[in-house]
DNA sequence: CCGCCCGAGTTAAACGTTTCACTGTGAGTT
DNA sequence: AACTCACAGTGAAACGTTTAACTCGGGCGG
C-alpha cells in the first residue's frame, strides 16, 4: 500500500537504517490505514532480541512489592521495553513454575525478588547467560549476580536507637518470617543496638506474612507476657498486624506502647497519632535496580555489584519520650 | 537427540496428537538434558494464537486494582496463560500508548479498567475482533462489550440506610472526582436513599483524587460549615483524605462524626475504631470477569452482557447510633 | 569524463514452531 | 485373502519479521 518493500517497512519501525522523510511518511500513513503493527512474535522470533524483562515478586499482598513493580513497568515503558510480572506466591514450587513460565519469553533480563533465601534453580542456571538482579530477600551467598537491597543491619540499628533516645529499655520485635535475611539483618541491626547501649536484647515474635493471624499471634503474646515499652515492626504488614492487636488489647500509642512501623505509606499518617516508620527508599531501588539491569543487557561484564541503599526513619508521633 | 522429527516434538509438548509413552519419554528426557524450552515466539507466530492475555489496570497503588491482578495472575496460571500487566497511570494519554504496545502481543483476550468514562479508541476499535472485558470503571451502559462492575447505586444506597437506621440525619459525602461514573453511581445511591426517607440531601464535597490537598479541602470544609454527624467516602483515597482531616481537626470518630469508608483494606481494621466500609468483592470480580473471557476466546457468540456484583457493607464500629 | 564511493532501497534467507497432508503398519471386517 | 480404517509418526510449507548482501544512481575527486 506505500509501495515500499517489506525491508524498508522495518526499517521505519526499527529505525536501524535511515529511511528518507518521504516514504517513511508513506509507511506510517499506510500502517494507520491499515492499523498494522508490529507483530512482536515475528520480530522476536528473528531477531531474539525480546525487549521484554521478566519480574519475579513473592505476591502482590505487601504494597512493597507493587509499589517495586508499578515502578519498575514505568521505567520499562520509558524505553520501550514491556514487562511480564508474575508471582510465586510465597510458594518455592510456584516460583519453579512461573519461572519456568517466564523463560518461555526468552527476555532480556530478570529482576527477581525471590520467595525464600535460596535463589531458585532455574535462575542460578541461567547466571552465565542472562542478565539477572535479585533484589530484596537476598541471601549471605549470591555474590555471583547483582543484588540491590536496603541496608537492613542499620534500619533496624536505627529504629533501635531511637528508641533508646527515647528512653526505651524493653522493645519487643515483630518479625514476619525471621528465616528470611533481610528480617534477620534488621533483628541483629536492633539487637546489635541494644548491645552496645547496654540494653536487654529485644524479644522476637514471629507474627507470620499473614495481617490477621499475625495480629491474634501478637494479641495472644502480649496476653501472656509482660508488655515491652515499645514494638518494633518489621515489614508493613507486621505494622498493620501491631496496629490490630494493640488496637483490639485497647492498648493506647504511644502511651501504653510505642511502635515503630516498617514501610512507609499513606495510611501511616491518616491517624490520630502518625506513625514513626522506616522507610525503605522503594523507587530509589527500582532505579538502580533498573539502571544495573539495563548495563547488563547493553552487555556490561563488570563484576557483580551489591548495591546496598540506606533506609530513613521518618519520625512521627508513635513513640513515647519516657521519663 | 530423541531421534524424532520436529513434528513429534511439537505434538509431545503441545499435547494435540498422541505420542505413545515410549517416544514421549525419550522427547521429555532429550528435552530436559537440553534444558529445552517450546520458544513462546515461535509458537505464537505460527499459530496465531497466543495463550496472553492483557489486563489494564489504572494504577498499582490502589490495593483494589492490584488484587484484582493478584486474582487474575492466578486463575490465568492455572490455565496455562501468561498475563501482561500494564498500567496507564490514571491518564489517558499513557493508556493508549500502554495499550498500543499491548497489541503488538497479539493477545488473545484483554481485560481493562479504564482510567477515564471514556473507552479508549484503541480498544474500542477491537471490540469485534477480540474479546475485551471491561470492569469496574465503566462509562455508559450501551456498550457493545461484555462488562463486570459492582451496583455502586446499592453500595450508596446500602452505606446510606445504615446511617439512617443509625439515627443519622445530616450526611455529607466526601467524593473524589464527581465525573468517573461509578462515583456518580454511589452518590446517587445515597441521595436517593435519603430522599426515600425524606432526609435531607446530603451535601457533596469534591476532594479530588490525592490524599494530602483531599485532606485540607476537607478540613477546611469542615471548620466553615456545621458539622455533618456522618460523612461516607466515596473511594479508598477519599477515605484515607476523611480520616486524616478528622483526626487533624481532632475530631473523634464516631462521637463528634462518624464515617462510613469505601473499599475494604486490612489497615481500616487496623485501628482503635475499626471502619465501617464498603466492601467491593474483589475476587468474584475477577473470577466472573474470567470466566466471561475464557468462554469469549473459545468463541462464545452470546449477547454482550453486563454482569453486576453486590458490593456489602462491612458494619464495624466508626458509626454512631443516635439517640 | 571516468571510476569510486556512499546512501537509500530491495531481495531473499533465515528464525523455531505448528499443522496439513502424507506414509506405513497392524488390527478388524467381510 | 483382500480391503478398510485407525493410529502413530514424518515431511515440508508456512507464519511475519530481521538482516546480510545486494542493486542502483548520483555526487565527487582526479
Amino acid at each position: 500500500m506505500a509501495g515500499v518493500s517489506i525491508a524498508t517497512v522495518s526499517n521505519v519501525f526499527s529505525g536501524r537504517k535511515v529511511v528518507t522523510p518521504e516514504l517513511s511518511a508513506r509507511v506510517n500513513d499506510a500502517a494507520r490505514a491499515l492499523s498494522y503493527q508490529v507483530d512482536r512474535a515475528a520480530s522476536q522470533l528473528k531477531s531474539g532480541r525480546a525487549q521484554v524483562v521478566g519480574v519475579l515478586v513473592p505476591n502482590f499482598n505487601d504494597t512493597f512489592f507493587t509499589s517495586l513493580v508499578s515502578r519498575i513497568e514505568q521505567l520499562a515503558a520509558a524505553v520501550a521495553y514491556q514487562v511480564i510480572v508474575v508471582s510465586s506466591q510465597d510458594d518455592e514450587a510456584v516460583e519453579a513454575a512461573r519461572l519456568d513460565a517466564l523463560m518461555g519469553w526468552r527476555p532480556s533480563g530478570i529482576i527477581a525478588v525471590p520467595a525464600t533465601n535460596t535463589v531458585p534453580q532455574l535462575l542460578r542456571r541461567e547466571f552465565a547467560n542472562l542478565p539477572i538482579i535479585l533484589v530484596d530477600r537476598v541471601g549471605q551467598d549470591d555474590l555471583a549476580v547483582d543484588t540491590v537491597t536496603v541496608d537492613n543491619h542499620a534500619a533496624g540499628w536505627e529504629a533501635a536507637q531511637h528508641l533508646l533516645d527515647c528512653g526505651h529499655r524493653s522493645i519487643a520485635i515483630a518479625s514476619s518470617v525471621s528465616a528470611f535475611r533481610p528480617i534477620q539483618d534488621r533483628i541483629r541491626g536492633v539487637a546489635d543496638c541494644c548491645a552496645a547501649r547496654g540494653v536487654p536484647a529485644p524479644r522476637v515474635i514471629e507474627v507470620g506474612i499473614n495481617h490477621e493471624s499475625g495480629a491474634e499471634i501478637l494479641g495472644e503474646w502480649l496476653n501472656a507476657n509482660q508488655h515491652p515499652t515499645a514494638i518494633i515492626a518489621m515489614t508493613n504488614v507486621t505494622t498493620l498486624a501491631a496496629l490490630s492487636a494493640l488496637a483490639r488489647g485497647s492498648l493506647e500509642i504511644p502511651d501504653a506502647i510505642s511502635l515503630i512501623g516498617f514501610d512507609d505509606y499513606t495510611w501511616m499518617t491518616a491517624r490520630k497519632v502518625p506513625l514513626t516508620a522506616v522507610r525503605q527508599p522503594i523507587d530509589q531501588i527500582a532505579d538502580r535496580t533498573w539502571a544495573r539491569l539495563m548495563s547488563r543487557i547493553q552487555g556490561s561484564a563488570e563484576l557483580p555489584e551489591s548495591i546496598v541503599l540506606a533506609a530513613t526513619l521518618q519520625v512521627r508521633s508513635s513513640v513515647a519520650r519516657l521519663a
